[in-house]
DNA sequence: GATACGTGGAA
DNA sequence: TTTCCAAGTAT
């Protein structure tokens, strides 16, 4: 297709794609009954996630926080603790703050104008336009990446679609295409398109509006989206050390800013070039509590990645190093971190961690040496 | 416009 | 194993 088509071929774009949809739907639990608090957290939940994890996530968050009003009155801890494991905690926080201003500027009802959604903490022009047009079927477009894909391979865009100016035509294209009065439809079924038929390696045979793209025609679809300039992924050595004393191990409360704001974790930090692993774990813990520990085994190396970074987390068990002055246990110096702990296994079960640190505590409940703490 | 902000699945 | 990236937002 191009820009310049006539109305009654985006029409007959929309209409093949409204059929597809009615038929290939996947059943989704916020698909049963379209409620504004379902729309709004599975939209939430959605971002920069895949569909399989989120399912079950929703089915939790739904049975422990069934409204506006549990979200609004929830401890916040509840509410990252039922997040564990999904990333972008910032999402939660925005949540419990949109919650509170739909209870108290609202009268608890959720806003359906789209410009009163978009107000809310944490929603941006995407989730305001899907809510506004799942939820209430307002005739408003939500592009999300399925919905630059889509288009960018329909329309043979060559640029990069997060660009302003192939961002700012796929916007004009999307709402040229969309048929009034069936918005709710229309924005699932560009999005379902992007997710089960033109994905990143596109089934062009399964298309159902095969017969209307551009970069199909000339034999390019998988040219398409062009991609943009990619930040770099920096690897990181860390070091990360559960400290065991007395029975009990020791976990300290991250900062309320930056990366993991609010969580729990096992101390450590960064392995500076020309240190060994167990060097840096007693730099950090020295730094950071003012104890003197003893590296007395490694429990195991981990790794995982977040947002721009590739981690190998290099985790040891230490002791208290009575052979050096060290801060009392129960009086830690503690300089990176808003509260501290001694924990047992139960309680740094109940507690929020990053992924890389719960992944190191499942080990430690799984590890005999372990078993009575 | 660039960057911070997570995670795990897919290839 | 490494790389890409999935229903984005805030600053």
């Amino acid at each position: 297709m191009h820009d310049n088509a006539p109305q009654h071929e985006y029409d007959a774009f929309a209409k093949a794609l409204l059929d597809w949809f009615a038929a290939a739907r996947r059943p989704l639990p916020w698909r049963e009954h379209y409620t504004p608090y379902g729309v709004w957290i599975s939209e939430i939940m959605l971002q920069q996630t895949q569909m399989e994890r989120g399912v079950d996530y929703y089915l939790r968050w739904m049975e422990r926080f069934p409204d506006v009003a549990s979200v609004a009155t929830a401890p916040e801890a509840d509410l990252l603790k039922a997040w564990e494991g999904l990333g972008y905690y910032r999402r939660v926080r925005n949540l419990q703050a949109a919650a509170r201003v739909i209870m108290e500027q609202h009268d608890g009802i959720f806003p359906d104008l789209p410009d009163a959604i978009r107000a809310l903490p944490g929603i941006g022009p995407y989730t305001a336009g899907a809510i506004a047009s799942i939820a209430f079927n307002h005739d408003v477009i939500a592009v999300d990446g399925n919905v630059e894909r889509v288009f960018s391979r329909v329309f043979d865009i060559d640029t990069p679609v997060r660009e302003k100016t192939a961002a700012t035509r796929i916007r004009m294209l999307t709402a040229r295409t969309l048929p009034k009065g069936r918005a709710r439809d229309f924005n699932q079924a560009l999005m379902e398109l992007g997710a089960l038929v033109c994905r990143k390696k596109p089934d062009c045979t399964a298309c159902p509006v095969a017969r209307f793209c551009e970069s199909l025609h000339l034999g390019i679809p998988h040219e398409r989206p062009v991609p943009g300039r990619r930040q770099p992924i920096v690897p990181l050595d860390v070091v990360s050390g559960v400290l065991v004393h007395e029975g009990r191990i020791f976990v300290q409360r991250r900062p309320d800013t930056g990366v993991w704001a609010g969580f729990w974790e096992f101390p450590g930090g960064r392995i500076e070039p020309g240190e060994t692993p167990e060097e840096a774990i007693i730099r950090e813990f020295r730094e950071e509590t003012d104890f003197a520990v003893r590296p007395t085994d490694k429990l195991a190396v981990i790794r995982h990645g977040y947002t721009t970074y590739r981690v190998v987390l290099h985790c040891y068990l230490l002791h208290i190093d009575a052979s050096s002055r060290s801060a009392p246990p129960e009086h830690p110096v503690i300089t990176a971190a808003t509260d501290h702990r001694w924990a047992t296994l139960a309680d740094i079960d109940a507690l929020t961690l990053p992924a890389g640190h719960r992944k190191l505590a499942d080990l430690l409940a799984a590890d005999l040496r372990f078993a009575g703490l």
